[in-house]
DNA sequence: TGGAGGTTAGTTAATAAACACTAACTTTGT
DNA sequence: ACAAAGTTAGTGTTTATTAACTAACCTCCA
């Protein structure tokens, strides 16, 4: 469980890193932006790389939900697919702040732990779009002339590079309709 | 034109980004790798970020060509599409470095400088990718019920995405070879 | 019920290390 | 002999983190 104290501290770590990137992200700006002195941070966090490994459990817990639900639901794979895309439109437009931090594993690059949690997020995610795919091609609703794992990867790309612009654009378009009218193309090209 | 020393240092920056990220990137770092001392390195660059503004210059410098080249040919739309994909895997396979930075706008953060000249390839590929498809719609060879810009969207990010699967995967598979499949998967999306 | 003892969350002041960068001097190749 | 490219030794700043202390609040027991 996190204390009022220490979701405040990773929100203002979060907007730090989406404002200026991982550079931005000192102890002292934190400290500065909470309006507290810098050793008060260390009441909450042990250390600097502990506040990103909140956040990055914070993430893997919030997609992991997203996923995890949707492999339960009975519908047809391509609304499965859909909801994904929805679910993570909606997480991002209440948090941009996220997109910073999910697509960038390069904030992660200086510590092992992190590194490995970036790494399972990705595989995790993978292996479940891939395994969604599979089953729509089984039931004949996706194009079965193409490899799932490629069918996956495109996925997963458009997503990450659509989010990234919105990201570039200073947010100044709906993630949310845009991001439909971009599945109903991606929904055209991949059903049979 | 650019001396010796300073094809070195770039390149030194390159594998140190590349090895450990941009807070791995420091004067003391980069003179280690090359074997002379810190002092040294302002002998060859003003400061820091001009080796970084150096990189990026040789990068837009690079990718320009690739893609203007392509517009002059007088090949098919799907054609040129597959002719940048294997261009770009050429490019990431002889200096895998350039992944680390190509794709890492986080590095370029927190100078404004830097900023504008990572926006300006973006938007510049963009239009680009764009108008290939848009030909490519009009000659029919591309199909028309799916928006020019979604395409491109797509095509940009599944290329993103596969070459940072490819770094992530520490450069295990042929980027080539494998870059060679997936394309034929998108060409079987794409086309009318 | 009141106070002793403990906890929580903050402070100021200081630390050592790392940072980019500079001044002044030396070496080296043409 | 002179300029380019290196050196040593240092600058001031920023970094994460710690030490020592304090004010405010809780809790439990005589």
């Amino acid at each position: 469980m996190q204390t009022e104290r220490q979701k405040e501290i990773v929100e203002a770590a979060l907007e730090l890193i989406s404002g200026k990137g991982i550079q931005n992200f000192t102890i002292k700006n934190l400290s500065k932006k909470i309006g507290i002195t810098e050793p008060a941070i260390y009441r909450h966090f042990e250390n600097k790389i502990h506040i990103l490994v909140t956040i990055l459990d914070q993430l893997i817990k919030n997609t992991g939900s997203i996923f995890e639900n949707e492999l339960k639901e009975d519908s047809k794979a391509i609304d499965k697919l859909e909801h994904i895309f929805s679910k993570h439109f909606e997480t991002f437009s209440n948090t941009p702040a996220l997109v910073s931090v999910i697509f960038s594993e390069e904030i992660f690059r200086n510590e092992p732990k992190l590194i490995e949690k970036v790494m399972e997020v990705m595989d995790k995610n993978d292996t479940i779009i891939t395994s969604i795919i599979v089953s729509g091609q089984k039931s004949n609703e996706i194009r079965t002339d193409t490899d799932a794992k490629h069918l996956s990867i495109m996925v997963m790309g458009i997503l990450r590079l659509f989010v990234k612009k919105w990201q570039f654009s200073s947010y100044s378009f709906s993630l949310q309709e845009e991001g439909k009218k971009l599945f109903e193309s991606i929904r055209l090209l991949i059903i049979k």
